[in-house]
RNA sequence: GGUUCCUUGGCCGAGUGGUUAGGCACCGGUCUGCAAAACCGUUUACAGCAGUUCGAUUCUGCUAGGAACCUCCA
């Protein structure tokens, strides 16, 4: 394992600590997934494609990485005008299906998108609605440590209990004591002792299709338990990172903490990591506002505020071009800008892969593969580590153009670096040229009539040679000329 | 109202108590049949005010503007 020093910002701390697992060469880390049902919008790629990124370093850095994301397919209460119903519930009664129809439909669709933007999939994907029994066993462990009560068979969360007991509130600074003395009266939920305390089951309406069995009632887990039940099923009472996105923190994780204190009478999660909000026009994307786009338009250009196509990897590199705790602002000037950044990164990939040795070398590539882990060690600094990644690119060029020298042993550490940085690690796609030894033939075929054009260009003969580029150009093929030759690509 | 946080050049976006971030765009040059790319060079900064300091974009305070959370949200 690489003698590193990982560190890590600790939301819960509010400061970068040193990274240590809790055993030495594994990790545990938990990722709230997405609520199936609508599809994948911009911000969910963030969080996706934010602990890609640490799942890709931690596993590089060689530790064996458990990575657990939920599917949240029961349980989100909608607000009072929907009394006990749940969102997948409600979609599927509006769309006449199954729920579980509606799950698998925008599931299926979740998988394709984060395939396209090249996330690796989680070493576990467990579903909530899979797990009621671990649920309902755990909120009986609640109820025994007296945190809990029950109420019209409902089960609630006894916050000020809790609060004057254990401390309530750490996580998202908040000031538990002021929160319940100014909320205001109880609204017609008497069944709660207080507004704060959260539903831990909740009795279903007999309107609502999604209900189990439980000693308490006909009904459905809350919708913090799933995570604080599954993460310990999979990772134990105790493990090193919890993961999501920024407005989870109050009240989602905030209830996971106090469920697992509750149930364990300790802390589980050792590092809470949370990914900062897209927005678009300085809002938040998110359904509340209705005002997202999501990855399908962005992938085929189809929303009015698009003014192009975005491909996948130009989504996933405009994302990793800002660090993980800052706001990202949606427009597509941005979005144009990554783009050709991409496709500047990509061509000296490209090109590092013919790159020819000489026998001195007036580079200087020593201290990058180091700079590159000082980027990534430093809470995943990702713009940083992207800089540095486009300084191998100006050097590549330079020796590509003549203008500088490289040794063999310095293009070797150039390939280690990208290869290790731009796609194992950063996971951009950079295949070098069509995909793979089948498509050998047709490679050829292209290299042969540029060829022919070189030859017509090596006459004068510039309607030929016009010909074959505006041609090529059309079927979809990019050709520049260079210094002693031509170079092509596929757009 | 409470909690937390942000404001960097035309755009995006790092970072630091004194030294070039990086990308896109722009301009000039080299190369080129043209185009594109590449290379070299140049220009635009740290919201405002006050303080601490030899020195602040970086620390402190205030002002202005903005955001997230406090209800489901990635």
């Amino acid at each position: 394992m690489r003698n590193h020093n990982l560190t890590i910002y600790n939301s819960l701390s509010r400061e970068k600590e040193t990274f240590t697992p809790l055993h030495a060469d594994k990790v545990g880390m938990y990722v709230c997934g997405p609520t199936v049902y609508g599809d994948g919008h911009l911000g969910h790629a963030r969080p996706a494609i934010t602990f890609d990124i640490v799942y890709r370093y931690l596993t590089h850095l060689g530790y064996k990485v458990r990575y657990v994301r939920n599917i949240t397919d029961v349980g989100h209460l909608e607000h009072d005008a929907d009394e006990g119903e749940d969102k997948i519930a409600k979609k599927a009664r509006l769309e006449q299906l199954e729920p579980m129809e509606v799950v698998q439909f925008y599931l299926n669709r979740y998988h394709h998108a984060m395939e396209a933007l090249n996330v690796l999939p989680p070493s576990i994907e467990p579903h909530a609605s899979g797990h009621i029994i671990e649920q309902i066993e755990y909120i009986k462990k609640i109820l025994d440590s007296g945190y809990a009560y029950i109420s019209e068979g409902s089960v609630y969360f006894d916050v000020p209990k809790f609060n004057a007991e254990r401390g309530y509130g750490r996580l998202s600074g908040r000031n538990i004591d002021e929160l319940l003395s100014t909320t205001r009266a109880l609204d017609g939920q008497q069944e709660k002792r207080n507004p704060a305390d959260f539903a831990l089951w909740k009795k279903a309406a007999p309107e609502h299709i999604m209900h189990w069995p439980s000693p308490w009632s006909e009904g459905f887990p809350g919708w913090h338990l799933e995570c604080s039940t599954m993460s310990e099923k999979y990772l134990g009472e105790q493990f090193d990172i919890h993961g999501g996105g920024m407005d989870l923190k109050f009240p989602h994780h905030e209830c996971e903490i106090a469920q697992s204190v509750a149930h364990n009478g300790h802390d589980t999660v050792r590092y809470w990591m949370h990914n900062n909000m897209i927005t678009i026009n300085g809002k938040k994307m998110g359904k509340s506002l209705g005002n997202f786009i999501t990855l399908d338009e962005f992938f085929t250009g189809s929303h009015e505020l698009l003014a192009q196509h975005y491909s996948p990897m130009t989504i996933r590199f405009f994302i990793l071009q800002a660090h993980y705790r800052g706001t990202v602002d949606f427009s597509n000037e941005a979005l144009q800008g990554a783009e050709k950044a991409l496709e500047r990164m990509l061509d000296g990939y490209r090109r590092l892969q013919q790159l020819k040795a000489s026998a001195e070398s007036t580079v200087d590539v020593s201290k990058l593969e180091e700079r590159c882990y000082d980027a990534m060690d430093d809470d995943f600094n990702t713009p940083v580590l992207i800089a540095e990644l486009f300084e191998a690119c100006r050097i590549i060029n330079q020796v590509n153009d003549g203008a500088a020298k490289a040794s063999q042993d310095d293009i070797d550490t150039l390939r280690r670096v990208m290869d290790t940085f731009l796609v194992e690690i950063l996971g951009i796609k950079a295949d070098t040229q069509g995909g793979g030894s089948d498509m050998k033939p047709f490679e050829d075929a292209v290299d042969l009539l540029l060829e022919i054009r070189s030859n017509a260009k090596k006459n004068k003969d510039w309607a030929t040679s016009d010909q074959i580029r505006d041609r090529l150009k059309e079927i979809g093929f990019d050709v520049k000329d260079t210094k002693d030759g031509f170079e092509w690509k596929l757009l």
